[in-house]
DNA sequence: GTCAATGCAAATCCTTTGCATTCGG
DNA sequence: CCGAATGCAAAGGATTTGCATTGAC
């Protein structure tokens, strides 16, 4: 998993004519490995446990890259950016109860747009959708 | 309708042991008014024609206190937050190339948690749908 | 060698907060 | 009158940016 991401970004910067510095691959490599929705603080924090002297400005600046380049999403949690390795299509429920973001599975969503388009005039490109709810671990402590 | 907002905000604010400020009454009734999703910054600019010396911490405070109230709707547009006046349930499209969001009227949406729920374990409370696509006005000029 | 990327710190943008004063009920 | 709300300015948090230096190709 780490030599397919590595070996994907080194394709796709170079033909970019950007470059794969170590920081860049290894901020992908840790935000793919973690499956988690971190924001630049969180992976920062992460990520300088294998290198110390990265920066904050330099994490914040390769993933606005990353994710010009569409090799990470990004998706608001109370208005701050969080960054997502994952690119399949899918969707995210955030417990109102202990604030975790969660992905989520479900089939039958991706004609959402087919839903809508009839009904306006607008061109409907894609979804961002979220769900609020209560996840099983907080249904339980309640 | 300008009456309409100034009873009820009013009543709410009785009700909750808050008071009903001009510049309260003003912020509620020019959001309602516009019938746009303003930032605090927008807002503030034509509440100001009115009322020359509020502050933007005014509207900020105020702003909070609404939606607290569920006398206006927190919508976040590229990360930032915009407030809607508007309260039945809707949703909305960002135009990926004015930027402008606009609302969208759609039937049969509000079944989605019904068609996740028996998917997952979480309990759905409510979900946050934005589309992102042309508007009509942006179609003709491209 | 060239130009992109880095580390560092300062700057920016949006939003919140502290405080003395004013206003609503 | 009492406590909530205001105006003002300063502070806060997240993100971006300028610049000299380093590193990738």
């Amino acid at each position: 998993m780490t030599a397919e991401s590595i070996l994907n970004l080194g394709e796709i910067t170079t033909q970019n004519s950007y470059r794969c510095s170590k920081q860049r691959n290894l901020i992908l490599d840790t935000l793919v490995e973690s499956k988690k929705h971190l924001n630049a603080q969180e992976l920062y924090e992460l990520v300088r446990k294998k290198r110390p002297k990265i920066s904050l400005g330099t994490v914040y600046r390769n993933l606005n890259l990353l994710q010009k380049l569409g090799l990470v999403n990004t998706i608001y949690h109370h208005g701050k950016k969080r960054y997502d390795g994952r690119l399949e299509t899918h969707y995210h429920i955030l417990c109102v109860n202990c604030d975790e973001m969660t992905d989520l599975e479900v089939d039958g969503l991706s004609d959402l747009g087919i839903q809508v388009d009839p009904k306006t005039r607008f061109r409907i490109l894609e979804n961002g959708l979220i769900f609020f709810g209560i996840c099983p671990t907080c249904h339980i402590e309640l």
